[in-house]
DNA sequence: ATGTATGCAAATTGTTTGCATCGTC
DNA sequence: GACGATGCAAACAATTTGCATACAT
């Protein structure tokens, strides 16, 4: 149940807190902006601010609830942190993401980091590719 | 000489990228923000404004001159596309940036990408690390 | 009851754009 | 001389912050 988790978390348990866990836990799959979510807030009739949607994601994330990553484009996304590591790719044409691990990609990081006099903290790798779904819209792509 | 490379490039010969192309040949270890070669262009008493320094780059990276990154925090970085591809360390004490390559990586991806179903077009990969060099400020590190 | 969390609006930050002028070809 | 390139200021988009009020403990 989400709201043991943010309670676990150290914060106090609040509506607007347990509503945007609801919603990362629904779109598990999905990597959300916060703007997604501040309207998946209004759709279900709920009225929190975009800055208090801001703001509890950044106390997730630093309490290790939720992950954020930088793709291309401007806004930043966010997932829950489900403890285990994984990588993305994402399909150039209709943005869908699908995650992955690799455990030899994950070996060469951590020796590469130590051939080059550094210890490895984190890493973030993101395969941009296009899915053979999509009608391949222009033909050969970019 | 990089007038060349411009005029190669299809763009006019001007002073603004004249200047920022030498900029960034000159710091070509760095990885430089739009504001850091406006600051240099400001020291060097050259008048060129922000905004053209965005649009230059903007106009490099279409004609494969130059390459953004987004690393984590807000501002994108730019360096000069030297053709070949390369990943990056960062140290998240010093900030200092490593290029790398690695062939089984890079073999790993494709065939990751393969087995998903999707065509690889592009990937980054950044490994945010400490290096040793650094006064490893507070022991432990994060 | 207390102090933190929220909503709203205003402030920041990074980047883009409109427009009159300037410089390259 | 023509037309794209530039500078400046204003416009934008994403995110953050200040402050009075509301709410969890």
């Amino acid at each position: 149940m989400e709201s043991a988790d943010i309670k676990k978390a150290g914060l106090k348990v609040t509506l607007p807190r347990v509503k945007i866990l609801e919603i990362l836990e629904q779109n598990h799959e999905a990597h959300l902006t916060a703007e997604d979510i501040y309207r998946c807030l209004l759709e279900a009739r709920e009225d929190i601010g975009l800055a208090t949607v801001y703001r509890v994601l950044t106390q997730f994330e630093g309490v290790g609830l939720v992950r954020k990553h930088n793709f291309e484009g401007g806004q930043s996304v966010y997932e829950l942190d489900t403890g285990q590591h994984h990588d993305h790719i994402l399909c150039l044409d209709c943005g869908k993401i699908i995650e992955f691990v690799d455990e030899e990609i994950e070996r060469r990081q951590q020796a590469i980091a130590e051939q080059n006099g550094f210890e490895l903290e984190e890493h973030s790798l993101t395969l941009y590719a296009r899915c053979n779904r999509c009608p391949n819209r222009d033909g050969e792509g970019r």
